[in-house]
RNA sequence: GGGCGCUUAGCUCAGUCGGUAGAGCACUGUGUUCACACCGCAGGGGUCACUGGUUCGAGUCCAGUAGCGCCCACCA
């Protein structure tokens, strides 16, 4: 066997496995059995790795490794997102860098650079999740605008057409300026910025009667067809129906009763702009309004706005209240707080525009989909989820999909002269629909999120029948970000109630955010970005994988620290514990030679560390195997953390050294030899789903079955190993032998110096358990010689102490200063004092000892008395230190 | 305006059934014992944001307050 360097090297481990496990065919399902699968959320095809996706990716990954060890037919099927808008914005700025914009090129040879550049640059995402470790089935990975990608999508939209679910209309959308396209309301952010309400005066067609309005948006009223007032407001119901002129453009508009008005604010009176506000295209409808178009979609001032067309839409809001103030028509002006709508892609402030859009009808799609979650058919992780999803549910409005982008799924719709509309798969199916008729297919291409709304029915082969759709649909677990549950999950279901008649995913896993130091999240554009593959290169990506993880309980912000002086001590702790897996791996291979005669399975044992090991490990496969069931990912990293550090390499490595490494080939050795290979081998499988690099490279060199640790069955704990006794008994000697250690620092002993260890105790049971451990106590607290007796009887000046009801003492002639040691024993007395009369005051108390429960009064009980036993013999060791002895 | 989350050791965070607070890092002392200094051993450090309530008992449950963060929302 070679010498295995002392420190874990990730890279070339990660090298070596990763193709292995590909080629071995390990990521495909087997078919067979009970089933898993995972499709997972598609990052955008622009995309590179950010630390978010590490994360996501890890969780799914950490999922299907364990489902596949416990036998499920595991499938995970990859994929990337056409991304409309941010792959348009990418390939924009490719070209404006060449000095031109997209029409320069046109609508044809536009896409076509477009998918030239996904063939080229749209695989690295995928291949950075290679570099993670995921064991996902690559070759199923799908593209939302691959061929059959793109029948699924004319296949819903041509049936949501049939059923009358999707229409045209002429509505007040948000349209973005920059991206020239309108977006939906769940891509418009809201943000409070810091504007004024203008008060302005609209004079009365008769008389000199003046109506004050207030608005945020001055230069809308260029398109103002109408002031409302609400019908109830008396300052108003003389004056309904009289002609007001609008100033700057002398347009006569009238006066209107309308509910949407609040006598409250301001003047009671509120200026109608049907095309440029929600709010008052609906007023406008209900009072057959005329639309007056003044900004258009560039955010530019109209010819309908006079004097003052062509002006951008900023600096038209100047010349106006500059205008109105000339003419003394401005009241006043006050600061105001509003919330701004911006566009979530290039943060460009929305512009209501009147447009003429396609919509889906929501609320008959929602309503099945809104039944399954109240049902709890699917479930949400954290629960809390289930009712931010429901609120936005039931009052879902109507959803815009068409936008005015090239790069996308065309929507089918074709029109023939007479503006007849054909709804059609394929512009084959359109073409013969017309019937020769001349047609003209729509401009526009669709959300991106109506085709990735379809996602794991299509990734499984909808709308074809196949055999992974019968068979992996309904999937078992979305993992995914919490600021899409709307855009996404909740599509995602409505859709797959609809066309599979099933839910899409039997629980949603919403994850934890990940946050930069400052609590902020992760930007590449501010720059707070830790780019996971960085980290991977410094510490290798079992230590990202495990420092994210173990960070991830349920549904709370990580914080992740960005990488100074290249260090980032968060990965450092967990590559920390990656480098202590090894070398305590490095100690057990080193000890077993060639293994032979190191047979799998576990040797039995009486002694009481192989006992105690045995069900600790018992104990921390139930442990974690049910966190992982309820996604306490973080418990299960430090449940691991835990048992492996502390409970094998702290503990039982220094217990069983003495046999592992003897030079004796005893059978007794032999057995030694198996059991903590038995123990390592367990915990490595164990640790498998989070550290796959790491565990394979170890366990390949330890005696295995199978040619995988991937494909090794997942640890069951047994409950006859369940051993109550032998925990008890540890805890015990663990106890004492610490308390030796802490004598020793104490006093200064010499890590050469072997003192004896006297121990005094009326307990029969623990005299005989010392006894029994003599020999590991000797080692572990380097002590020479081990005495018990029932009582302490020492005549050497000794360091004393109290543990477990054991009266311990360390003969230290000449390093105990006895004023020192006094003043430790007093100060240890007043601590037991003060905890004893605290459990006394609670079981003097009636209510306590009526009310509490039976264990929690035996316990305070046993505790008290344990206490008053101790401080009786810490007052006897004062004696006898004042006696000088 | 509505909703949600957070506030625990110097820092980053755990804390399931209410039973008297934990981890990692950092810190202090110590150690080169043949797996590991990316380590061992020992140790110090907390008014669990605040106020009130329920309870024998509250970090944990309830009500409220403050600060921070997020989401939703058409009041001009």
């Amino acid at each position: 066997m070679t010498e295995l360097p002392k420190a874990y090297e990730p890279h070339s481990v990660e090298k070596k496995w990763y193709p292995i496990w590909l080629s071995s065919g390990y990521f495909k399902p087997s078919g067979e059995g009970r089933k898993y699968c995972i499709t997972i959320p598609p990052p955008n095809v622009t995309g590179s790795l950010h630390i978010g996706h590490a994360l996501c990716y890890s969780i799914q990954d950490v999922l299907i490794r364990w489902k596949r060890m416990q036998g499920y037919d595991t499938l995970c099927v990859p994929g990337t997102d056409h991304a409309g808008i941010a792959t348009q914005n990418v390939l924009e700025k490719q070209l404006k860098k060449e000095g031109l914009t997209r029409h320069d090129v046109g609508r044809e040879k536009f896409v076509e650079r477009t998918w030239q550049w996904v063939h080229e640059y749209g695989g690295v995402i995928l291949s950075q999740l290679q570099r993670l470790g995921c064991s996902f089935d690559w070759d199923r990975a799908r593209f939302t605008m691959d061929e059959g990608y793109i029948d699924a999508v004319m296949e819903c939209f041509v049936q949501w057409w049939e059923a009358g679910l999707i229409y045209r209309g002429k509505r007040v959308i948000n349209w973005c300026p920059r991206c020239l396209t309108a977006i939906s309301d769940i891509e418009v952010k809201h943000e409070d910025r810091a504007g004024k309400l203008y008060h302005i005066r609209y004079p009365f067609k008769e008389g000199s009667a003046m109506v004050v309005v207030a608005t945020t948006r001055p230069e809308t009223m260029l398109g103002d067809t109408a002031v409302a007032a609400n019908p109830s407001d008396d300052r108003y119901r003389q004056l309904f129906g009289k002609t007001l002129i609008l100033p700057l453009i002398g347009r006569e508009i009238p006066l209107i009763p309308d509910d949407y008005a609040q006598s409250e604010f301001g003047s009671g009176a509120v200026k109608i702009t049907p095309a440029h506000d929600a709010n008052d295209f609906e007023v406008g409808m209900r009072h057959n309004l005329p639309k007056v178009i003044v900004i258009d979609e560039h955010g530019r001032m109209t010819e309908e706005a006079g004097r003052y067309a062509g002006l951008d839409r900023f600096e038209a809001r100047e010349r106006v209240v500059q205008d109105l103030s000339a003419q003394g028509l401005i009241e006043k002006i006050d600061d105001y707080v509003l919330p701004e709508a911006t566009c979530d892609r290039c943060h460009t402030v929305i512009e209501p525009l009147l447009s003429e859009q396609w919509f889906v009808r929501m609320k008959e799609l929602a309503g099945p989909a809104i039944d399954v979650v109240r049902e709890r058919r699917v479930r949400f992780v954290p629960e809390r989820y289930e009712r931010t999803y429901l609120e936005w549910m039931e009052n879902i409005r109507d959803w815009t999909i068409s936008r005015q982008l090239w790069w996308g799924h065309r929507i089918p719709v074709w029109t023939t002269e007479d503006g007849e509309y054909i709804v059609a798969r394929s512009e084959k199916e359109a073409l013969e629909k017309a019937a020769g008729r001349p047609i003209k297919q729509d401009e526009d291409v669709l959300d991106t999120w109506f085709s990735s709304g379809l996602w794991p029915q299509a990734v499984l082969g909808w709308p074809k029948q196949t055999e992974d759709l019968a068979r992996y649909y309904p999937t078992s677990v979305l993992t995914t970000a919490r600021d899409i549950i709307y855009l996404w999950v909740s599509r995602m279901i409505m859709s797959g109630l609809y066309f599979m008649k099933d839910i899409p995913f039997d629980e949603v896993y919403i994850y934890a955010t990940v946050l930069d130091e400052q609590g902020r999240r992760h930007s590449k554009s501010l720059g707070t970005g830790v780019d996971p593959l960085d980290v991977i290169e410094l510490y290798g990506t079992d230590a990202l994988r495990f420092a994210l993880l173990v960070r991830a309980a349920r549904g709370q912000d990580i914080r992740f620290a960005s990488i100074k002086e290249k260090r980032q001590p968060q990965v450092e702790e967990a590559r920390n514990f990656a480098n202590k897996i090894w070398n305590a791996s490095r100690f057990v291979l080193m000890n077993i030679g060639d293994a032979s005669g190191i047979e799998p399975g576990w040797v039995p044992s009486d002694a009481l560390a192989d006992r105690w090991i045995l069900a600790e490990l018992n104990s921390t496969i139930e442990q974690v195997t049910v966190a992982l069931e309820e996604y306490r990912i973080n418990e299960v990293a430090q449940t691991l953390y835990h048992f492996f550090w502390d409970s094998f390499c702290d503990w039982y490595i220094e217990l069983s050294k003495s046999l592992v490494a003897s030079r004796e080939s005893t059978e007794e050795v032999r057995a030694a030899r198996c059991r903590i290979v038995y123990v390592l081998e367990t915990s490595l499988r164990l640790l498998h789903p989070l550290m796959p690099y790491i565990t394979e490279e170890i366990w390949q060199r330890l005696p295995h079955e199978g040619e995988s640790i991937m494909m090794a069955p997942w640890p069951e704990a047994l409950p006859v190993r369940e051993d109550q006794q032998a925990r008890e008994q540890m805890e015990t000697l663990i106890a004492v032998i610490t308390r030796v250690r802490n004598i020793r620092s104490i006093w200064n002993v010499p890590s050469q110096s072997r003192p004896k260890l006297c121990i005094g105790t009326d307990n029969a049971s623990t005299r005989a358990l010392i006894s029994r451990n003599e020999e590991q106590i000797k080692r572990l607290a380097r002590v020479a010689q081990v005495t018990v007796s029932d009582r302490l009887r020492i005549a050497e000046r000794s360091a004393r102490d109290i543990v477990s009801g054991m009266e311990i003492a360390v003969p230290l002639e000449g390093l105990i200063d006895l004023e020192k040691e006094r003043e430790r024993i007093t100060r240890e007395i007043t601590r037991k004092e003060n905890e004893a009369r605290g459990l006394a005051a609670r079981l003097d108390n009636a209510s306590f000892m009526e009310r509490a429960p039976r264990e929690v009064v035996e316990e305070a009980r046993n505790r008290h008395d344990e206490l008053i036993a101790e401080i009786e013999k810490l007052r006897g060791t004062l004696e006898s230190l004042e006696d000088g002895s």
